[in-house]
DNA sequence: TAACGACCGGACACTACTGTCCGGTTAATT
DNA sequence: AATTAACCGGACAGTAGTGTCCGGTCGTTA
């Protein structure tokens, strides 16, 4: 039985189709934004509707476990010994120069959702570590918490949303600078 | 005659509707931010879609007429003797947390309309001599622009829209409080 | 007071999504 | 081969907002 083979239809097909809605919903929430119309997703995977809410309930299911990914780096990243919080921020930029959506239902979610409030926790949790290893060093300001730095990559991610993809790796580097050094000299 | 009359149908009715329109604009955008539904406003405003559209063909000329009334009051600022770029942004920051629609609108169209970007400009430019004050008496780092700023508040703003109107206050403190001492000790 | 015409209001056509429903297809089972 | 049941796709109803159109209203002018 070849490996390949996926028919989209019947009783074998719900994985595969699974699998191909999360795979279209990452390429669209990065080219379109966490707001990207869900048909738009559907079509992009060469499946029904139907097929899309069945398997997603909603916009935050799919999310959710097109994200899945993100965060799960992130964790891996904060867990590996020499983590340093700067290189927890490299990886946040990163992924949010690629796909802004990420950042944007995380840090500040327009509507409260349970999940979405969790999903949140998980990243200030994962960056306490970093946070705190920097704190006893000296290198950031003895009051700064885990929530202040979702907040500021989510101030990031709603500006690199809305700016054209070939200028979002300068302007976060832009902004960050702002962040990092203050506009105090 | 009374001065209070105004009818709202004739040929008189003109001037008095379109003042109507921008207040009733006013608290909407306010109250709902930028993207507010533009029917939301005609019925604020006590008229009919009509006459809406005839005074105001779109979003854009209708916010250009809302806040006219809050750039002027930063350029008149900033034209007084003695002002310092923290008494502008302290402004900003105050027009903001009363509304987030001004900047939201000018800082990074979503896309780019010329009117927009002339008002931005008209920003940038107003900040332009404190801005140069306080770099000269090293107050802020040399390289800081003009239009960084703009992009600053900016993203003060994005994260602000999605934030209840009660926790704004103290959300837009935290968040210039890192902008400007910047994460760094 | 009659005719005029500027201006109004809200119904409506249009567009863009979301989420549901059901006839139809297909693998599995016997 | 016939039967079954899981699962699919896309049509469709529902919802929300934009912008247009036209019958109707009301000051103005003669």
């Amino acid at each position: 039985m070849p490996a390949e083979r996926r028919p989209n239809r019947g009783p074998s097909a719900a994985a595969g189709n699974r699998a191909a809605l999360v795979a279209a919903a990452r390429e669209v929430f990065a080219t379109a934004g966490y707001d990207a119309p869900l048909s738009a997703v559907a079509r992009q995977a060469g499946v029904g509707q139907g097929s899309l809410y069945r398997h997603f309930p909603d916009r935050i299911s799919l999310a959710l476990a097109v994200f899945e990914d993100s965060i799960a780096e992130l964790e891996a990243l904060a867990a590996a010994p020499g983590t340093t919080l700067d290189d927890l921020l490299a990886l946040i930029t990163e992924q949010t120069v690629a796909s802004t959506a990420f950042i944007t239902m995380v840090s500040v979610p327009a509507r409260p959702d349970p999940r979405l409030l969790a999903m949140r926790d998980r990243v200030a949790k994962l960056l306490e570590g970093g946070l705190a290893r920097a704190r006893e060093a000296g290198l950031v300001r003895a009051d700064l918490t885990a929530d202040d730095l979702v907040l500021a990559v989510g101030m990031l991610a709603g500006v690199l949303s809305k700016v054209p993809a070939a200028d979002r790796l300068p302007t976060a580097g832009r902004l960050w600078s702002l962040l990092r050094q203050g506009i105090e000299a």
